[in-house]
DNA sequence: ATGGAGTTTTGATGATGTATCGAAAGTCGT
DNA sequence: ACGACTTTCGATACATCATCAAAACTCCAT
């Protein structure tokens, strides 16, 4: 099988999905914007969940990433943490469309997921060793790390959803209320938050953020 | 048009809804289980959107009354405030289905469902008020106001969401990498975090806790 | 060039779900 | 027990996901 029709089917189902949501989009209209009749998607994807399936795979693939890179640049556990929150919502925020749907389905449905779980637990387990070291040295206070990190990577996402939101919003002017920030100052926000709130010492935090920007630029 | 079946359809739907997420519960399912047949459902609500946005309207009440109650009865407004993520964590996580689902049908469409959102910015005014009184008091540190309660109560949401995720996956013995904490825990480590994360001297962190729980269990 | 194996695409169709509509059934005051 | 009003129902239109067998296409070996 050909794996270029397939991008081509994901790509046109991911601008799908952010217009519309996942509900909205039809099987038909992925097929169209793919040059493709309805049918001929189950060629590549024997079902509308096995198509969602490689999307979130994918999605997930960015997060991962970015802590595998931002352990290996290693520092403090502490500025880890701190980078880690900041680029998480930028890069969550760069998405096409909201994790947040997908996120959802994959829950419902964890062995429709599976490729997306266990790539998933890879990613916890990968912040998780973050924070157990912080809590060991002594930089965090002494938290449950597991607790930590699912509050910590929800609050990423539950960050860029509302944002998204409020973006959309803003832009077609259709509701009061909107702060209208855009993804780098709320990430930075919610890094903030969760460093002071987790560190032995809020006082420090600065120190942390000079560090990060140092690492971030290199 | 009589009151009681339309909440006994409301309660089937609730508990559909907790079971098997919005998408796979049918108007038929929903029908069945308040003794009607599905085309009589039309009668009491003209949509199955409408439904959800009867329901949604009602869930968001709990958090609403909350903060209600909680200004009311006075305090600093750190303490409301860490009086209100964690009964927010925990009224939410009391609800029998996902908040977070109806929470992001109700965003793609405002005009459907307009007595929610109606609703949701008396909620998002209230707890801006708090925060704002906070940071004039010098209690918080000088942050933006709407953007500390969006990102708070996305992060309340977010909390109940995973938790919810996570009881699901122990009770079914189905995943690894749970944490199993209970709502109470997990309300407790988001104020304590957030809290921390928003005031101007942490240390007090431990005075502003007990004078919340002196507060709730009056 | 051409036959044929393997790949890709398609139209027809089944199954399931939402919503509409007119008629039937039920309720209640007079 | 009549009639207005409310509630329920069966039939049905319409949309969507998914399956399948057949058609169309690709490309290598002859």
């Amino acid at each position: 099988m050909s794996d270029e029709p397939r991008r081509e089917i994901l790509a046109a189902a991911s601008r799908l999905f952010a217009a519309g949501g996942v509900g909205a989009t039809t099987m038909a209209e992925i097929a169209r914007r793919s040059g493709l009749q309805q049918s001929s998607l189950y060629y590549y994807f024997h079902s509308k969940e096995a198509l969602l399936d490689a999307l979130v795979t994918e999605a997930n693939r960015a997060p991962l990433e970015l802590v595998e890179r931002i352990r290996s640049e290693g520092g403090a556990p502490a500025v880890q943490l701190y980078r880690l929150i900041r680029a998480d919502v930028a890069a969550l925020s760069a998405l096409p469309y909201d994790l947040n749907e997908l996120h959802r389905m994959a829950a419902r449905d964890p062995r429709m997921f599976r490729r997306y779980w266990r790539e998933r637990e890879r990613l916890i387990a990968a912040v998780t060793e973050i924070i157990a070291a912080g809590v060991a040295s002594g930089e965090l206070r002494a938290i449950d790390p597991a607790l930590s990190t699912l509050t910590i990577l929800s609050n990423d996402e539950a960050t860029q959803h509302w944002l998204r939101g409020d973006l959309k919003r803003a832009s077609r002017r259709s509701r009061p209320s909107t702060v209208t920030a855009d993804p780098t100052e709320a990430g930075r926000f919610l890094a903030d938050l969760t460093l002071r709130g987790l560190m032995t010492r809020p006082a420090s935090l600065e120190q942390i953020r000079r560090r990060a920007r140092t690492l971030d630029d290199s």
